[in-house]
DNA sequence: TATAATCCTATTTATCTGATAGGAATATAC
DNA sequence: GTATATTCCTATCAGATAAATAGGATTATA
């Protein structure tokens, strides 16, 4: 029932890249810094992110990484959902159909399918805009 | 973020006790072969659940195990807490004292904080006693 | 062409999960 | 009091995953 270090990182990379950028490319190196966080490590972990489209990066020098959207247009939810893969509390709930034998007389389904809907109605409201200390004025256009 | 196979076990126990138990013992062997667990893997969680007082064991012939309490004085949330550990979602609130260095500056405390509630609130609303086909009329007692 | 950056692949270490095995201790029934 | 049925205890094992590190290929800018 844990979040991944992955997850939390994910997050306070997104949070840092709302307060500092302003439309420009932002090097991964002044992030690391900045969160205390192992650049090698978070590398794997903002490639993610690129590759499900919430980040661009860009090679070379003034290369970085930037959002795609406005921090108010992620949810904490986008990014875990990423770094866990899904919010499912159960392997039988990961795909969309059920193919546990035992789901017709499981006596216990509904606990998680609710439980999933909670976990995910909640991280889904808190927008990364939110967790900043900004304002929410973007002065940067994307 | 999942429920360990053996949470997930476990309430399956208790759920099999609450139905099958009339105040008697009932022996785990009964128990795995209705749930189609092995039993050698469910002594050891079953073995958690008696350290924690939710349920006796009794050795020899006649032995087994039973509930020390009604059904309806369970929650899921009593079962999980033994099995998961806690329901904290990240290291830092594991222990009463947050002792992690970035605390005061942290953007996402809040955010795990709440969660940590949400789910101890979810769990603990849903006792053993709704999840069985019984009627809620215990004819034996405890 | 030098430099600064992302991108890609592989490796390591530690921890946890799920599961199995063997046998010691003990309560009941005959 | 002996056989039997059961919990209880300790150890072990394989596999998966998490967290982190390392080295170098690629590419955009100045």
């Amino acid at each position: 029932m844990k979040i991944s270090t992955r997850g939390r990182y994910a997050i306070r990379v997104m949070i840092d890249l709302a307060e500092h950028a302003q439309g420009e490319y932002i090097p991964l190196a002044d992030i690391a810094r900045r969160q205390e966080i192992s650049e090698k490590y978070l590398e794997a972990i903002v490639s993610m992110l690129v590759k499900a489209g919430l980040l661009v990066g860009l090679r070379g020098k003034k290369g970085g990484y930037r959002l795609t959207k406005t921090p108010d247009q992620y949810s904490v939810g986008d990014i875990l959902k990423i770094t866990e893969g899904n919010f499912a509390p159960v392997a039988c709930l990961e795909d969309e159909i059920n193919s546990c034998d035992r789901a017709s007389e499981c006596k216990t389904l509904k606990v998680w399918e609710d439980f999933q809907k909670l976990v995910n109605d909640y991280f889904s409201s808190i927008t990364i805009e939110s967790l900043t200390g900004n304002d929410g004025c973007y002065d940067y256009v994307i």
